[in-house]
RNA sequence: GGUCGCUUAGCUCAGUUGGGAGAGCGCCUGCCUUACAAGCAGGAUGUCGCAGGUUCAAGUCCUGCAGUGACCACCA
C-alpha cells in the first residue's frame, strides 16, 4: 500500500469497476425484501452544488447500508426536463444569436431543446457520479422519456375523466417576461419599499369626491367599483351611488362589503377584479364586470383607452400626473409591502384573467392529511409535517398549463364543433369524428410529471414487475423548500393513480451555507463547488464533511478546515490498514468472512475488550442509521476508530505481536476489527473503504456487496471493564509524568501493590512498559509488608496501589494529591447529599441509587489512601 | 400577522427516553516513540440566551421575555 490514499488515482477506477460489474443493479424478481429510493431528479439545466452533494450523500448512505443489510436495494436515478428553466436558458442562448423562439418555430425549438438535454443532461449525471452514488443506472430515466410521457398523458386523462382536471377562466399569476402563467407555489414574495397614493373619484350627481388609496394606480383603468365597509358612518350615504373614473369616463357603483378595513387608508377601496386576487373575490360576490386592461407583456391594452400601448409603470406615472392636473391627486406616502415576483426571473407578476387548465385540489386534501395522521407517512424531523399540513389546509386549485413549448404538451384536442377531446394519439373528434382538430398549444407545469416520478419510473401505468417489486418506495430524501411543490403533489398523485402512498418516510435535509452562514448563491459568488473539493480532497472527505457533526433538517456551514480534518481521519484509517499489512504473516492468513465466533473465547483480554466495544458500537449505530441519525452514527464510528482502535488497540497489539503465543489471535483481531470498521464506514466513505477492503480482505471481491456486521451474542463485559481500568491507570501515570516534567524518553519503575487481580497486572506488564514509559514492573501482594521508596508517587486504585519510582518532585506530588483530595471531597459531598434525600431514595431509579452508594464506598477508600499518603510525605519532609 | 427553528468552550457545531456537559478546529506544554507530523502524549476554557415553573433531579419538559433566522400569508 502507498503511504497515503490518493483519491484522484483510485476513485474513478473504483466507480467504473462498480458500474462494469453492475453491483448496483436491483433484480425485480428477487425473493428478498426490497428497499427503494427514488432519486429527486436534478434539472438538466443544473450543475452539481453542495445541496445536491448533501442530498445524494444521505441517499447513498441509506442505500449502501440497506444493501449491506441484505435488502434487494434499488436507488433509481434520473433527470428532470425542468420545463421553464430549460426553456429560459434556450431562449437566452437564442438571444445571443439574435433570434427569438418564434423565429425558430415550435419544431425547431424543440429540436434544439433536445440537443440541450443530450448535452447538459449527461453533464449533471456525470457530476453526480463523481459522488460515488450507488444508483442503478440501468433504470435511469428522464421526465420526458417516451414511457414517462405516456404516464403523464395517462394521468392527465384519468384526472380529466374523473372531473379533477378542468379548463376555466380564472385570475392567475402571469409573468410578463416569460409570458406564461405560473402556479401559486412559484410566486416569491419580496419585501418592497413602495409608495401608496391617495386619489379621488367624483361621486356622480354630487359635488363630493371619494378618496381611496392604492399602490398600483394604473389598475384603476380596470376598476369596476368602489367599496366601503357597511358600518362606516362616513360613507353610508354614498352606498348605491356611482363614482366616475376620470379620463376614461366610466361610472362605477359604490358598494359595501365587510371585507373593507375602515382603519386602513381612507376606508374606501377601489375594486379591480381582473387584476387583484382579493378584488376578484369581491367581483364574483357582487357580480361585477371584470375588465382586463393588460396585454401579455404588461403594456396597457385597448381597454385603457388613451393609455393603451404604454408600459404598466409608465402608465402609472402618467395617470398620477393626470390626476394632479385635475386636482384629484391627494397625497403619496411610503409603504412597506411585499410584491410577488416570478422565482425564476424575478419579474414582478401581474394577476391576469386567463383561460387555463387546473387541477381541482379540494378532494385530495383529506387523503393527504389522513396519510400523515394515520402514521403511514412520516417526516424526519417531524416538525416539517407542519409545512405539509399547512400547505394542504390552504390549498388552491393548481394551475397546470404553461404557455411554453418545452414540456409535455397538453393532450387536449379542439374540434371545429367546439368539442374538446382528451386522450392519447387522438386523430379525430370523439363527438363529431371530424379530423379537423388541433392540439392545445400549452404544456404542463413541470411538477405535473415530477408528481408521478416514484411510480412512473417503475413502469406505471403498466403493471410491471418493477412496480410490483419496488413500489411503494421506502424513503424520499429532499429539501424542505419543495414540500409543497413536490412532496404534496407526489402524495396525492400516487394515492389517486396507484391507491398507495409513494413512500413511507420523508427525510428533509438542510441547506449547506458558506462559512459565514450565508446561502451559497451565484450572485454573491460565495458558492463552493463540490467538484473542486473532490478534486483536491477526494469524494470521501467531502461526503464525511457533509454528515459528520450535523443533524437532519438543520442548515450547516461548510468550511475547508472541516474537510481537512476529515481527510486526516481517512488518512488515519489508511495507515491503520498499512500497519496491518506490514505485520501480515504469510503463515497466518485467515478468512475473517468465515469467522466462527466461538474462537474468541480463547482470545486475550484486550482482544475481547475491543471485540466487545465493537459489538456495542454496531448495536448503537445500526439503530441510529435506521432512525436516520446519520451524524450520530458516524460520530460514534469516528470515535471508536480513532480513540479506541487506533490509539489503544493497535498500540497494545504492538506488544502482543512480539509474543508468539498471542500473535495469531492478535493479528486475527486486528484484521477482524479493521474490516468491520471498513464495513460500517462504507456507506459514508465508499471509495477508501473499497480500496482497503480489496487490499486487506482478499476473499470477497468488493465491500459493496459484503454484509453489514451482525450483532454477536458473545459478552465480554468483564474483559472490557478490565482493560478500561488499565487504560485509566495508564492515563493517570502519563498525566503524572507530564505534571512532573518527566522527559518522554525517561523510563520509570512501577510497583503494583495489590490485594487481588494479580494476573491482570501480570498480563498487562508490557502495556505499562510501552504505553506508560516504564522499564521495571514489580507486583507485590499487599499482605507482604511493602517496602516502597518513600519518595515514590502513589496512585490509588481499586485493587490496591501503584507506585511510581524515580520521580523526584515531591512538592508537586503533594499539590497534585491535595487537588485530587478536594475533588473527591466534593464528589463525596454531592453523593452524600443525594443519599440523604428521602425523596431521591424513594423516587429515583434503583440503579442510580446503587451507583451513588458505590461511589461513597469507593471515594471513601480513595480518600483514606490519599490522606495516608499525604501524611507519609509530610513526615518525610519533617525528617 | 401566522407558523417553525436557533441561542451550549475563542470559532463551527453535536448532545436519542430528564440522572454528573462533548467533538472538530484553534490555543498552551512536551515528543520525528519505524502505521500515520494529515501524527503521538498531556492541558486550559462553559452561571448550556434571560426569568419563572414542573420534578428528588432540567442543556433536555412547560410558560413568558430577548436576540436571530427561515417559511407562509398579506391591507387596498
Amino acid at each position: 500500500m502507498e503511504k497515503n490514499f490518493e483519491p484522484k488515482k483510485s476513485e474513478k477506477k473504483i466507480y467504473e469497476n462498480w458500474i462494469e460489474k453492475d453491483y448496483f443493479h436491483a433484480d425485480s424478481n428477487s425473493e428478498k425484501e426490497s428497499f427503494t429510493i427514488s432519486m429527486p431528479p436534478p434539472n438538466i439545466t443544473g450543475e452539481l452544488h453542495m445541496g445536491h452533494a448533501l442530498n445524494l450523500t444521505l441517499q447513498d448512505i441509506l442505500t449502501r447500508f440497506k444493501r449491506m443489510q441484505g435488502y434487494n436495494t434499488l436507488w433509481l436515478p434520473g433527470t428532470d426536463h425542468a420545463s421553464i428553466s430549460t426553456e429560459l436558458k434556450i431562449v437566452d442562448s437564442l438571444k445571443k444569436e439574435g433570434k427569438t423562439k418564434q423565429d425558430l418555430g415550435r419544431d425547431k425549438f424543440l429540436k434544439r431543446a433536445w440537443e440541450w438535454k443530450e448535452k447538459y443532461g449527461s453533464l449533471i449525471v456525470n457530476q453526480c457520479k463523481s459522488l460515488g452514488i450507488s444508483t442503478d443506472w440501468n433504470r435511469e430515466n428522464f421526465t420526458m422519456s417516451k414511457e414517462l410521457s405516456l404516464a403523464v398523458e395517462t394521468s392527465f386523462i384519468n384526472l380529466y375523466k374523473k372531473g379533477y382536471i378542468y379548463k376555466g377562466e380564472k385570475l392567475i399569476n402571469w409573468c410578463p417576461k416569460c409570458k406564461t402563467t405560473i402556479s401559486d407555489a412559484e410566486v416569491e414574495h419580496l419585501e418592497n419599499n413602495a409608495k401608496i397614493y391617495y386619489l379621488k373619484y367624483s361621486v356622480a350627481g354630487t359635488k363630493d369626491f371619494l378618496t381611496f388609496a392604492t399602490t398600483r394606480p394604473e389598475t384603476l383603468l380596470g376598476d369596476t367599483s368602489l367599496a366601503v365597509n357597511p358600518k362606516d358612518e362616513r360613507y353610508k350615504k354614498y352606498i348605491g351611488k356611482k363614482a366616475i373614473i376620470p379620463f376614461i369616463n366610466r361610472e362605477i357603483p359604490i358598494l359595501s362589503d365587510e371585507y373593507v378595513d375602515m382603519e386602513f387608508g381612507t376606508g374606501v377601496v377601489k375594486i379591480t377584479p381582473a387584476h387583484d386576487f382579493n378584488d376578484y373575490e369581491i367581483g364574483i360576490k357582487h357580480g361585477l364586470p371584470m375588465i382586463n386592461i393588460l396585454n401579455d407583456d404588461a403594456t396597457i391594452n385597448e381597454n385603457g383607452k388613451t393609455y393603451s400601448g404604454l408600459d404598466r409603470y409608465i402608465a402609472r406615472e402618467k395617470i398620477l400626473q393626470d390626476f394632479k392636473s385635475i386636482n384629484q391627486f391627494v397625497l403619496e406616502k411610503d409603504l412597506q409591502n411585499s410584491i410577488g415576483v416570478h422565482e425564476k426571473c424575478e419579474t414582478i407578476l401581474e394577476p391576469l384573467l386567463k383561460t387555463q387548465w387546473f387541477v381541482k385540489m379540494k378532494d385530495f386534501v383529506k387523503p393527504c392529511i389522513d396519510a400523515y395522521e394515520s402514521g403511514n407517512l412520516n417526516f424526519y424531523p417531524q416538525r416539517f409535517s407542519k409545512i405539509y399540513l399547512n400547505w394542504l389546509e390552504n390549498i388552491h386549485d393548481w394551475c397546470i398549463s404553461r404557455q411554453l413549448w418545452w414540456g409535455h404538451r397538453i393532450p387536449a384536442y379542439y374540434c371545429e364543433c367546439s368539442h374538446i377531446t382528451v386522450g392519447t394519439n387522438i386523430t379525430d373528434c370523439e363527438k363529431c369524428n371530424s379530423k379537423n382538430i388541433k392540439q392545445d398549444e400549452d404544456v404542463l407545469d413541470t411538477w405535473f410529471s415530477s408528481a408521478l416520478w416514484p411510480f412512473s419510473t417503475l413502469g406505471w401505468p403498466e403493471q410491471t414487475q418493477d412496480l410490483k417489486t419496488f413500489f411503494p418506495t421506502n424513503v424520499l430524501v429532499t429539501g424542505p423548500d419543495i414540500i409543497f411543490f413536490w412532496v404534496v403533489r407526489m402524495v396525492f398523485s400516487s394515492i389517486e393513480h396507484t391507491g398507495k402512498l409513494p413512500f413511507k418516510d420523508v427525510i428533509l435535509n438542510g441547506i449547506v451555507r458558506d462559512e459565514n452562514g450565508r446561502k451559497m448563491s451565484k450572485s454573491l459568488g460565495n458558492g463552493i463547488n463540490p467538484l473542486e473539493i473532490i478534486e483536491k480532497y477526494g469524494t470521501d472527505s467531502l461526503r464525511l464533511t457533509l454528515v459528520i457533526g450535523s443533524s437532519l433538517g438543520m442548515d450547516q456551514r461548510f468550511y475547508i478546515e472541516k474537510v481537512e480534518a476529515n481527510r486526516n481521519f481517512l488518512n488515519k484509517i489508511w495507515n491503520a490498514a498499512r500497519f496491518i499489512e506490514m505485520n501480515q504473516d504469510k503463515n497466518l492468513e485467515f478468512d475473517i468472512s468465515k469467522t466462527d465466533f466461538s474462537i474468541f473465547e480463547k482470545f486475550s483480554t484486550v482482544d475481547k475488550w475491543i471485540l466487545n466495544k465493537f459489538n456495542n458500537l454496531v448495536k448503537e449505530i445500526t439503530t441510529n442509521i435506521e432512525n436516520y441519525d446519520f451524524g450520530m452514527a458516524i460520530g460514534k464510528i469516528y470515535d471508536f476508530t480513532w480513540n479506541e482502535y487506533c490509539d489503544w488497540y493497535i498500540e497494545i497489539s504492538k506488544q502482543n505481536l512480539k509474543n508468539e503465543n498471542l500473535k495469531e489471535n492478535t493479528l486475527y483481531t486486528l484484521k477482524y476489527i479493521l474490516i468491520n470498521i471498513l464495513k460500517v464506514l462504507h456507506p459514508y466513505v465508499p471509495f477508501i473503504t473499497e480500496e482497503i477492503f480489496i487490499n486487506i480482505q482478499k476473499v470477497e471481491p468488493t465491500i459493496v456487496l459484503s454484509s453489514w456486521p451482525k450483532i454477536q451474542n458473545y459478552n465480554f463485559e468483564k474483559e472490557e471493564q478490565i482493560i478500561e481500568n488499565i487504560k485509566d491507570i495508564i492515563k493517570k501515570i502519563r498525566n503524572i509524568r507530564h505534571d512532573m516534567n518527566v522527559e518522554q524518553s525517561k523510563k520509570i519503575s512501577i510497583t503494583f501493590v495489590l490485594e487481588n487481580n494479580f494476573s491482570i497486572f501480570e498480563d498487562s506488564k508490557e502495556y505499562f512498559k510501552s504505553l506508560a514509559g516504564a522499564n521495571r514492573i514489580n507486583i507485590i501482594d499487599i499482605k507482604n509488608n511493602k517496602n516502597i521508596d518513600k519518595n515514590a508517587v502513589e496512585i490509588q486504585i481499586e485493587s490496591g496501589f501503584v507506585y511510581l519510582e524515580n520521580l523526584v518532585d515531591i512538592e508537586k506530588e503533594i499539590q497534585r494529591l491535595q487537588k485530587e483530595k478536594q475533588n473527591i471531597i466534593k464528589e463525596l459531598d454531592r453523593a452524600t447529599k443525594m443519599l440523604n434525600n428521602p425523596e431521591f431514595l424513594s423516587k429515583a431509579k434503583e440503579f442510580l441509587i446503587e451507583k451513588e452508594k458505590a461511589k461513597i464506598i469507593n471515594f471513601n477508600d480513595l480518600l483514606n489512601k490519599i490522606n495516608y499518603r499525604l501524611d507519609t510525605y509530610l513526615e518525610t519532609e519533617n525528617d
